[in-house]
DNA sequence: ATCGATATCCAAAGCGCTTTAAATATTTTG
DNA sequence: CAAAATATTTAAAGCGCTTTGGATATCGAT
């Protein structure tokens, strides 16, 4: 069923049916009804392409997902779409999925501009010195990016959690605590928020008059072997460290796994704490959570994104907006004052 | 940049710079070298609603994936789409995904159909006697399930994992390594895979004369947390089970954990089989695996069931195409003779 | 009854593309 | 060299919708 045919059946013309069924005023409400019943009836809705023509909008928004040579798909992106989707559904959005490997990123953020097939994208996993801004600029395609630029952070639209805040403050308590061997088990640290976490570690080593040791900072795709790689190579360090920050639940699931293998128990031995993103099948809550963790909910954060989004495309000539999400230190089981070795 | 732009520019007809691009025999060589190099310097690409509305496709497809009341993002549906994405860029095709609770399914299946957003959809998680499957061959929609029916499987498309063949199998190896209290922690059995992973089960218990018990069958969302309340509860029964079977790598985690709070040790005191989806950022393999596992690959199944619905698209009255997928059971650390408490 | 204002409806253009039907060039053939 | 065949190009219609500009109906006020 479509527009003419409805409005044949109703004995109206296109242009009152489509009225009608858009809300516009100049219309009366008993046709309007009738309209309205009529397209219940036959489950009519206006096909998105020829309406899209004619208004020239797509009513969708582009997910663009950079996978890297390793080929892990990290899970944050499917809880933070997760959340994306709830404001799209709310507003009439519909969302599209392009996932792309590093080297024809731009090649592919320029197609989906000149296709016009959707109103805006959210930039995902934003690199260090990230070149897709000023791209993206360039081809005037609105966009929020979920994370920042390190250079520049005013015009354009992003929404991040403070990861150099969280970091310094996780990495203090574990100085507090006593620990000054502290591994960090990071993210990809061409990636923005890995580079702006391992600033934070850095920082409050700094602060605190600890060293930095370069023996004690691991970088690498957030899985659970990396984490666990990550760790038994720290602890079979001669001086090996007695707390580790790790970026990731996923990953600490592997660092515990080391700890356990080595004989140690974490929280008494060992301490660790995690940046927790409230991943829905890992929730770390109750009264005292596994672990000790930084925690920002990347689900909220999705929905958060898209709603930016969706009001930079209805008022494209606003200022750009930022939301910096906080992420604080809950206490867990997984930390303790440091334990002398003997 | 238009096609009329373009043509305009060429001094050609809008027709001759469309069949050129689309590669139609009746264009001279010269023309359509000049006129893709234009398209190319200019950047220049069809708009996508445009050539939808002319040809009638959209050359995208949607995956529809259902959320429950718990707001649990299962990540093999992330897994799996990351699949499918690849069949999808490699034939030209965008990437449509929604998510929907369970209650208002049917009325957003109904509407893409009329809306003709998509040329097809994958259907997620289905359900034991899924109405779904009805309701797509009414509305006239290309689709393929990943998973099945229980009652019906010839007249539609679907990919699936043998699902019960394998349980059977990993039930079978423990019942032969001596366990007689076999504990399954199992996804939501009102879906179809959960549901014929515990026919599996039941089956080989049957075959094997031993007896199976309420009290060791768990079932729902594979979540971290609920694999460990099943672990721990069942740990805690007077006559405890001496292995796990558990459903994804996720719920095995939470089963991991029950089993060490509990003083145990997985592989010696207990015993665990897992099915896998081979996550990327949960690597089970090297020499020897962390789990005894039944293994089977969503991302591929991903990329297949893609590949399939696009041959259907193709390929309208072709009849249904099904494939199942086997799922062998690879022998890790994780499990091991029965070992008697005392 | 008549006029202007207001409410309600409609015909037709246009969004940017593909494709049908037809026109024009170019080759081939006798 | 003309006719027939083939190669190449084009004008125009149409996909299904929204929206502009106008038409028609209705109403209150004169």
């Amino acid at each position: 069923m479509n527009l003419k045919q409805l409005s044949d059946q109703l004995g109206l013309s296109q242009t009152t049916v489509s009225r009608a069924l858009n809300n516009y005023p100049e219309v009366n409400e008993d046709t309007r009804e009738r309209v309205k019943n009529a397209a219940r009836k036959h489950s009519y809705r206006p096909n998105t392409r020829a309406s899209g023509l004619a208004t020239g909008k797509s009513m969708t928004i582009g997910h663009i997902i950079p996978m890297n040579s390793t080929e892990v798909f990290n899970p944050i992106f499917g809880e933070f779409i997760a959340g994306a989707s709830r404001a799209y559904s709310k507003r009439g959005y519909e969302l599209s999925l392009t996932m792309v490997q590093e080297d024809s990123e731009e090649s592919i953020y320029r197609e989906i501009a000149s296709k016009g097939s959707v109103d805006g994208v959210i930039v995902h996993a934003p690199r260090v010195n990230d070149s897709r801004i000023a791209l993206l600029q360039q081809l005037q395609l609105p966009f929020v990016i979920h994370g920042r630029d390190n250079s520049n952070e005013t015009d354009y639209s992003w929404i991040d959690m403070n990861n150099r805040r969280a970091f310094y403050q996780a990495t203090k308590l574990l100085v507090d605590l006593g620990h000054s061997r502290i591994c960090l088990v990071n993210g990809s640290e061409s990636l923005n928020f890995a580079w702006r976490r391992r600033l934070g570690y850095v920082d409050a080593l700094d602060d605190e008059g600890l060293s930095v040791s370069a023996d004690l900072m691991y970088s690498g795709d957030l899985t659970e072997a990396n984490g666990y790689n990550a760790a038994s190579d720290a602890l079979a360090q001669s001086d090996a460290p007695t707390a580790f920050l790790v970026s990731s639940y996923v990953g600490a699931l592997g660092v515990r796994r080391a700890i356990h293998n080595a004989g140690l128990v974490m929280g008494k031995d060992i301490s660790v704490i995690i940046h927790d993103d409230e991943l829905s099948y890992f929730q770390n809550d109750g009264d005292i959570p596994q672990f000790t963790a930084t925690r920002s909910s990347v689900r909220d954060a999705g929905e958060r994104a898209a709603m930016m989004l969706l009001d930079i495309i209805d008022q494209p000539d606003k200022s750009p907006l930022t939301e910096l999400l906080d992420a604080p230190l809950t206490i867990g089981a997984s930390t303790g004052p440091v334990k002398k070795l003997m």
